[in-house]
RNA sequence: GCUGGGGUGGCGGAAUUGGUAGACGCCCAGGACUUAAAAUCCUGUGACCUUAGGGUCGUACGGGUUCGAUUCCCGUCCCCAGUACCA
């Protein structure tokens, strides 16, 4: 036997044999009586190279999978590949390779790392975006959409240089200017296909109240702001002009319809009419309407200056320059419908078109963009909202005088004033309140207002309770080689035609003339583009963009249940035994996209008649991202990976992010970075594995911080993970040879530790405090797994393999007690660090049950938890007096209070302070402590 | 700005949710073993004071509630993340 640990050795034997039998092959058998279990971590993209990030992420799904393998649940654990994307036609346009030889190469080095990591996958459900089985069923599915008109084509604004003739993403046009050739980017109308996930929003919303409580609050919230649902309502103004101008209103997405249009009206949304007395004005976009219909009967000043916003409008926006407020008078004017106030219609940089009516009110008095606007342009401000306690008070004959600022008012104003104008704050009172000048409406609360108001509006007809959204529908069209092909047949004289289901899939062409152009690759390939159509079987042409990779991961999830089937994306009765997730981990960076696509796409096929939920993952949990630290050379530039030793960071260095320290004379900069290759901070995984091997790696990784935290990866932590398995191996060998006695084995599964305790001596024999320790740790250990957390079991694993060591008798001495509570020691120790350490598990788990096949995954159970050993038989009883620690008592657990109470009395230290002074009280926390108040 | 999450030793982090602050690990120091080194094992390790026993302070800062506060409340300062001028 082996007394030496050799990580390699035992790794590879272990993972050949879980391959060799199957090991984490899981079924969706119906006799099977075991409750399932899905777990899942986010698939990758198959760069080709492993990093920590994904070590981090698979090793804590793979704990969960063993934990709830070894809790008698029928586990699937899948991994597949999202393998279309942009990195793969990058390679053919820069290198040119062929997209899908690298891809397929990459996934072989890929799952090479993960077979090295030992991560109990199912591996015969992988799942290759790339391959025509699976994006068949994208197809499958934009034609199910497309029937249900859940898939539509329409013109949108796409970035475009006329210089390249190419389309742009967002990212490559950013600063306006070509990435390529650095001419200036404009926008051009494409037509693209969507998919209207709007028509899902409310849905979307509202479910999240399914899955709450086991999101993390910050996903949560940011796909709530993502969808941005506002309850608000419409109001319509007349506009009037000096000619004989036409007005008519926008339409905005699903809001409102055709027969809405006002003639000679402007409708704005606002979440708060209940101001409405206080608009000076209403302010458009520059987009809108009803000022691009009549630019123009403007000044020619005004006209030019709405075209200068216009363009100021279309750059790119970033969020941390605040751009300033701008505008301009149109010499328009609307009518308040509630006040019959005639006021000027603007044209504001701050109005959106793409938000609610591209139209606002302006209420500078209670909106701080609004009066930031007046403040600009010296318009009037005035107070309609005014905070409760004084506001009961009546109106005063005349209310405000509009065409005073604030301060104006404020001086001629004996009511009291909200608290943002009394010190002439530069500030709008924004709050809920009382409405004042409001006419009939005064006295009325904000809420009351809000309601009444727009029941008031609509049923006089200029307005209505309305609610409007962030959320787009999702543009799916790609101008791209590798991705699923969008299957739409253009035919002369049958217009728009889908694909026929039985001609699925529509397959992407071994190659094509990747030009980096930004137009669709699949337009230069004619034996792609030239089609029959389905319909007239006359010539047609193929649709030649292709679909957003996040189609592909949108259901992926839902294949790996069924990752053969031909005819359908999954079979609803084998989906509905594995589906939903019951735990879904990935990094927070798809807290958005990835799982909003996902949530909706599960809706659609619930629809559809595929499945019978409404939510895809019940559990999600985000990983902090892994970070290195990093030393580098300020006048070379050159990258220190690891912190030198002789360098001592200081804490303001490090509570920056980045810092300086010197070092020979030379000053070394210090970061944390995100790793990458490019950045020389990486640490490879397999480099890891090589050198302590995949246990200890991922041992370290899940002892190193709490999963949901950013790791700073620190080599020195990652030995005192081989230390402590090099211990555990001590530990099973220095003990193997009177641990002969296999431990009881019930009905082929083996059971642990429910063997017969034997009599045990009193609370101070080492065997029942051995027996106690594994106990408590298999309830704490449990206990973390159910709550996620993963670096406090290790923790609680390190105590008792400590305790263990610390026994003092000598396996030649021991009793049969004492063997007996070592057994059950080292048995639950390595049982449970299965999830963290697989192989060495099996390997030592082989060495105490004397079988060289133990095979954990269908044999053993983790260790039951007994409540009565667990429990200790002297507890230790602080004392204070007057709230600080003076003494501590031993006493029974359970001892009644006047008996704790009478033992600290009688405790030596504790009479020194009570001695000759008044006792004032004393409190006695059963099971905690004692305070003794002094006088 | 706004919203969310935070601030605990030299470092990563524990703390049964109001009850012994600093578990576990890393780093560091001392010791044992060794010809020596490595490995391993043992001891120490929040700060300050003290001959000792022990004492004082200590969970970003300032207050408060409480017998008792890392935990609850109010205020302030920092850090991280998200972010839409969303009407």
């Amino acid at each position: 036997m082996d007394e030496k640990y050799f990580a390699k050795k035992i790794e590879q034997k272990w993972q050949q044999k879980w391959v060799e039998s199957g090991a984490f092959n899981a079924e969706a058998e119906e006799c099977d009586g075991r409750p399932k279990f899905y777990q899942l971590e986010m698939l990758p993209y198959p760069s080709g190279n492993l990093h920590m990030g994904h070590v981090r992420n698979y090793s804590a799904g793979d704990a969960l999978a063993w934990f709830k393998r070894l809790n008698g649940f029928n586990v699937m654990h899948p991994i597949g590949w999202d393998s279309f994307g942009q990195p793969a036609e990058d390679a053919a346009v820069k290198r040119g390779v062929n997209p899908r030889a690298w891809t397929e190469e990459n996934i072989i080095a890929m799952r090479g790392q993960l077979q090295r990591l030992g991560v109990s996958y199912d591996w015969r459900r992988q799942m290759y975006a790339h391959r025509p089985e699976y994006y068949k069923f994208d197809q499958w599915f934009f034609l199910k959409m497309y029937e249900m008109g859940l898939a539509y084509k329409r013109m949108t604004q796409v970035n475009w240089c006329s210089h390249d003739q190419a389309t742009l993403s967002n990212e490559q046009a950013s600063g306006g200017l070509c990435w390529r050739c650095g001419n200036p980017v404009t926008k051009k109308d494409l037509e693209q296909w969507f998919l209207k996930t709007t028509a899902y929003t409310d849905q979307l919303i509202d479910d999240m109240t399914q899955i709450e409580a086991e999101w993390p609050p910050s996903v949560i919230k940011r796909q709530r702001d993502w969808m941005g649902r506002s309850e608000g309502a419409f109001v319509d103004f007349e506009v009037q002009a000096s000619g004989d101008s036409l007005f008519y209103c926008p339409l905005v997405d699903g809001i409102t319809s055709a027969s809405d249009i006002g003639k000679g009206r402007v409708r704005i949304f606002t979440t708060r009419i209940d101001t409405i007395y206080g608009a000076n004005s209403i302010v458009l976009a520059a987009e809108h309407p009803v000022i691009q219909a009549n630019i123009d009967n403007f000044s020619e000043k005004v006209a030019s200056k709405i075209a200068y916003i216009r363009a100021e409008n279309t750059k790119p926006k970033d969020h941390e320059v605040e751009i300033e407020k701008d505008g301009i008078d149109t010499g328009l004017k609307a009518v308040n419908p509630f006040s019959g106030e005639e006021l000027p219609v603007w044209v504001g940089n701050y109005v959106m078109m793409d938000y609610g009516t591209g139209a606002v009110m302006s209420v500078p008095g209670h909106d701080d963009r609004d009066f930031e606007f007046a403040k600009k342009f010296g318009l009037p401000i005035p107070t309609v909202i005014v905070s409760e306690p004084s506001a009961s008070a009546g109106e005063r004959g005349g209310g405000l005088d509009p065409t005073l600022d604030a301060g104006d008012n404020a001086a001629t104003d004996k009511r009291p004033l909200p608290p943002a104008y009394a010190g002439g704050s530069d500030l709008a009172y924004t709050d809920y309140g009382v409405l004042v000048n409001s006419a009939v409406w005064s006295g009325k609360s904000s809420e009351d207002a809000k309601r009444e108001m727009a029941d008031f509006a609509e049923e006089h007809g200029f307005g209505q309770k309305a609610t409007t959204y962030r959320l787009r529908d999702w543009g799916i069209s790609r101008q791209r080689f590798w991705g699923s092909p969008i299957p739409i047949i253009y035919c002369d004289t049958c217009g728009v035609v889908p694909e026929k289901y039985e001609n699925l899939p529509v397959e992407l062409p071994e190659t094509a003339p990747f030009s980096g152009t930004g137009e669709s690759p699949l337009a230069k390939v004619p034996e792609f583009v030239n089609t029959t159509c389905p319909t007239c079987e006359g010539p047609a042409k193929r649709e030649t963009d292709t679909m957003d990779t996040f189609v592909d991961s949108s259901w992926y999830f839902l294949r790996y249940a069924d990752a053969e089937n031909e005819i359908l994306p999954f079979d609803p009765e084998i989906a509905g035994y594995w589906a939903p997730v019951d735990q879904y981990i990935g990094g927070d960076d798809h807290a958005v996209m990835h799982l909003i696509y996902a949530r909706f796409w599960t809706k659609v096929a619930r629809d559809i008649g595929l499945l019978k939920f409404d939510e895809p993952f019940k559990r999600l949990l985000t990983q902090g991202m892994v970070v290195g630290e990093t030393f580098f050379d300020d006048t070379s530039g050159k990258r220190i990976y690891y912190v030198p030793a002789d360098v001592n960071v200081t804490r303001d260095a490090k509570s920056k992010m980045t810092g300086a320290v010197s070092k020979d004379g030379k000053t070394l900069k210090y970061a944390i970075e995100r790793m990458s290759k490019s950045k020389g901070n990486g640490v490879d995984p397999d480099e890891m594995i090589e050198i302590y091997g995949a246990d200890a790696a991922r041992l370290f990784v899940m002892f190193a911080a709490p999963i949901e935290n950013e790791l700073v990866w620190n080599e020195a932590g990652i030995e005192g993970a081989v230390r402590f398995l090099q211990r555990v191996w001590r530990l099973v060998y220095k003990w193997e040879r009177v641990l002969s006695v296999p431990p009881a084995v019930a009905g082929g599964v083996l059971v642990s530790t429910s063997m017969t305790p034997p009599a045990t001596a009193g609370g101070t024999d080492p065997a029942r405090q051995l027996r106690r320790k594994t106990h408590q740790t298999i309830k704490r250990v449990s206990d973390s797994f159910e709550t996620l957390q993963f670096n406090t079991p290790v923790a609680a694993l390190m105590e008792l393999s400590n305790a263990i060591g610390d026994i003092v008798v000598e396996p030649e001495n021991a009793s049969e007690d004492d063997i007996f509570a070592v057994r059950e020691a080292l048995t639950s120790l390595v049982l449970m660090l299965t999830p963290f350490t697989p192989h060495t598990s099996e390997e030592l788990f082989a060495v105490l049950i004397g079988n060289e096949d133990g095979m954990l995954a269908n044999s053993a159970r983790f260790p039951a938890y007994n409540e009565e050993l667990a429990k200790a038989d002297e507890i230790e009883i602080p004392v204070q007096v007057n709230g600080k620690l003076r003494s501590r008592v031993m006493a029974a657990p359970g001892t009644a209070n006047d008996e704790l109470e009478r033992m600290a009395f009688a405790d030596e230290k504790i009479r020194e302070y009570t001695d000759g002074r008044q006792i004032v009280k004393v409190v006695v926390v059963p099971n905690r402590l004692v305070n003794i108040v002094l006088k």
